[in-house]
DNA sequence: TAATAATACCTAAGAGTTTGATGTATTGAA
DNA sequence: TTCAATACATCAAACTCTTAGGTATTATTA
């Protein structure tokens, strides 16, 4: 089953923030075959909405980047800046807040079973 | 703490499917103001973005609409169809392996009941 | 060796959705 | 009487995503 791309709009930011919290620095390819990978094909980050959202991070101050070149192909490595370090705690933890307050609103018992 | 809209908007149509499905019919505004005290205010839809969508799930066959005056005031109530109540469940449980999913890959302690 | 797949960056038009404001009207409270 | 709440809703502007495409290098396979 692959995630309606409705519910993976809210949190790709909170994704990719976690990402390279977790990792120091990632190249966008990478980003969508790490997740891919890690979910088991379940959640697959199209570059047309990746590229986009990683361009609005960095113009947020939330990322900075450098640029490697592996042989001739260029590559493009995001890292968290101390801000984005902060947004990358603070969406995580809204994220998990969330889950619990939907939990709450989703678990409820019908009045009339 | 009032949750991001980016968070919302990619559950707003599993929170209006589950709500139907449980209480059997319901009117936009009572829709807002009962998510509202379910979540503690932490969730608030925007009437902009819940009218469209009731709609949206209308025409897909997901719901109907009865007309009812109280006193000289029109209320609207919607109603899950056949189509809806499957709908409903298939959100739900999408929403959970979707959380589930997501704590892994943020690798958040579960805190599930 | 030639074609194909994978890697790696990216944009752009059109589609779709949300925001924030606004509009209308009734009812209840101060 | 006036303001807040109830209750429906729409609309322009802003925003985001999808889908498709573009460019180029490197690895694989037929």
């Amino acid at each position: 089953m692959i995630f309606s791309s409705e519910l993976i709009k809210g949190t790709l930011k909170t994704i990719v923030l976690k990402l390279l919290a977790d990792n120091k620095k990632m190249y966008g390819y990478e980003i969508t075959q790490r997740v891919k990978e890690l979910t088991k094909d379940r959640i697959q980050l199209t570059e047309g909405a990746l590229y986009p959202t990683l361009h609005a991070l960095e113009a947020d101050g939330l990322l900075t980047t450098e640029t490697e070149y592996i042989g001739k192909r260029v590559r493009k490595y995001y890292s968290l800046s101390p801000k984005g370090k902060s947004k990358a705690k603070e969406r995580v933890s809204e994220f998990t807040e969330f889950v619990e307050t939907m939990q709450s609103l989703l678990d409820i018992k019908p009045r009339l079973a």
